[in-house]
DNA sequence: GTCTATATTTGGATAGAC
DNA sequence: GTCTATCCAAATATAGAC
């Protein structure tokens, strides 16, 4: 499943990030884990000490260089000479998209993100708005820019509207199938495409 | 929990709905819903067999109901004299915003779909695309009549894209908060109106 | 750091009395 | 239909050798 160069931890890492997309946090046990990962069922206490903190491990891997990337992107996009409502939210949008596309697991950590919205956890929920709530003030910061006149709370739940669609779609929860003829890069592309004109009407509307 | 008139069946069913929505499917334990629904651990297997056909019923429950709702709504937009887009979206929208509300377990309910969602298990999918296919089907076609120079392709997306936020906001999987001086209700209502007015403009742009 | 072996808990399911 | 008691599989976690 994982080259061999990688270490023990790393191993451990992808395999849950496969595992937890595919069953769950509860539904994945350890045993598949290690299995999967082809070390002994003792290491995962052994490098992370629980299974919950494994499960934050997996995130932290992945939050980390998405929030860089969301936040590069938007430096990028707001240093521009005339800045664009478009470019900003391709600049929340695009790195899910890369993510979900660029690494071995990136797919799966999507999934594995959507079911941590699911879970509810008060542990997890203070994990990531501790790890994406900064992210996503700046964001609505940036769009407050596009929008001066619009009311904070109604810009709050469109941003959150484009959180729960950008999950879905990337997440591959709804009907939407990749056909054949189309590669899975030219798929998410143009799902991301579409996303953007969508919110950005959304956005703009009064 | 709850009221001593419910039946045997009844009571499971409220009491798994409840805690699959908090734990998950894998995460809640029989022996946790028995307990919940004050029932002995062997009556789930008696009256539902398993534990995959519990979760069936849970989502039979509601469904069957919430599509109902949503047809006569969809029924009831197109026969106006000028049918609005708004209409549709609303008959989309709202019986799932009075789920969320009306029932006692309602809002559990709509955890336990985004759940669901996220399971990508062929029997769920299987079972929902059954039961919720023909659904989303009718609410396109009606949206094509609405934009008929829109390509079915994207079409589809920005459906996908709404469903998408309809579940994470109705589940409340985002940041947004009630406030304390609005009610549960004006909350929610608030919340679909803010929806509407947003896919409205989002399905409209060229 | 990694293994085997095992302690301990918890899970789904069922048998059989009432 | 409902209960008690129990079987058996699978889970997390740890102890201790290497």
């Amino acid at each position: 499943m994982n080259a061999p160069h990688f270490s023990t931890k790393e191993r451990i890492l992808g395999a849950a990030e496969t595992l937890f997309a595919q069953h769950g946090f509860a539904g994945a046990s350890l045993r598949q884990v290690t299995a999967a990962a082809n070390v002994n069922l003792a290491a995962v206490n052994y490098h992370f000490g629980s299974k919950d903190n494994l499960i934050e491990e997996v995130f932290r891997r992945r939050l980390d260089e998405l929030n860089v990337r969301r936040l590069a992107a938007l430096k990028n996009a707001l240093a521009a000479d005339e800045p664009k409502l478009e470019d900003v939210l391709g600049a929340f949008i695009r790195p899910a998209l890369e993510l979900s596309l660029d690494h071995e697991g990136g797919h799966a950590f999507m999934r594995v993100l959507a079911r941590a919205f699911a879970e509810h956890d008060e542990r997890l929920r203070k994990f990531l708005s501790d790890n994406y709530g900064h992210v996503l003030r700046e964001f609505a910061t940036a769009f407050a820019g596009f929008l001066p006149h619009m009311d904070k709370e109604e810009l709050y739940w469109r941003l959150d509207f484009i959180t729960g669609a950008l999950t879905h779609s990337m997440a591959d929860f709804g009907p939407m199938r990749r056909r054949s003829q189309v590669s899975e890069e030219s798929h998410r592309e143009r799902a991301a495409a579409h996303l953007i004109r969508f919110a950005a009407a959304g956005l703009r509307t009064a």
